[in-house]
DNA sequence: CCTTGACCTCAAGCCAGCTTCAAGTTGCAG
DNA sequence: CTGCAACTTGAAGCTGGCTTGAGGTCAAGG
């Protein structure tokens, strides 16, 4: 057992943080010491899942639906896969546009925008932008 | 030449923002017709690129760092570079992120924080978390 | 020429995700 | 037993990224 001291130390995660997570049903203390909080070991997994999954676009009220308090994966599969389809997506754009960049730091070309190369880099993932309109929540 | 209402039909991004992003330096109009905001066709493609940007959790200033105002990578190259490096590390974490979605979507076991499948793919994103520290500013 | 409606500006407002602050406990060192 | 550092709560504040609203201006149609 972890009180918040300890998690703060070996998390990285600021005391604030871990009481609004706890607030937001994200975690869970499992009791007191005098009135410091009690953590069981396990939730520095699942902070780090937490961390992931913010990594990753998705915002707390999401990640509290693909993950119980206890930092177990949702029972409804269907939406983990659902999930999972997104970040493929995702990462396929990230991919096109890093790409992109990796491209843009060579060429020596005058105008990017002009660049076949370029250009088709970038399309792969702005194709893909209209299919996930559905994203409308996370990146503000 | 399009006007800003071509714009908005053609990109799917709001008038409003339209205004922001170019308060923010981020796009340029080229002139008025009337009152309207004109723009260069280009406009369509800088949009897709800030968009990938966002969704690659880079924030608007960042975006502006990458690419000047006409769409145009940003010069210094060593800065691009180091955008892919950090989009290759994201992209090695929501990878690891998908897979250990897709696993937990599939994996009978009863407890997923013990399932050592899932935990090794979990693992793989945690442990560059701390390398990554500097990437402090971005998701809110 | 005059209305209408789509754009304009500028300021204020909103939401997520935290952080900060004031004021109140409490365990432990001395 | 006292002090005090480190925790607590609840409320308010902050930042980024937009959106909304009030009031103004233009150009195109009737």
């Amino acid at each position: 057992m972890l009180d918040i001291t300890e998690v703060v130390r070996r998390s990285g995660v600021p005391a604030s943080t871990l009481r609004y997570y706890e607030e937001k049903g994200l975690i869970l203390s499992t009791g007191r010491r005098g009135l410091k909080r009690i953590f069981a070991p396990g939730i520095l997994d699942q902070l780090a899942l937490i961390a992931l999954g913010r990594a990753a676009g998705f915002s707390l009220d999401e990640i509290g639906e693909m993950f119980d308090a206890g930092g177990e994966p949702s029972i409804d599969r269907d939406a983990l896969s659902a999930k999972a389809d997104e970040l493929d997506d995702t990462i396929r754009k990230l991919s096109a546009m890093r790409d992109g960049l990796r491209h843009a730091a060579k060429c020596p070309a005058p105008s990017h925008l002009e660049c076949g190369q370029f250009r088709r880099l970038m399309n792969i993932a702005s194709a893909r932008m209209k299919v996930e309109k559905k994203r409308g929540g996370q990146e503000r």
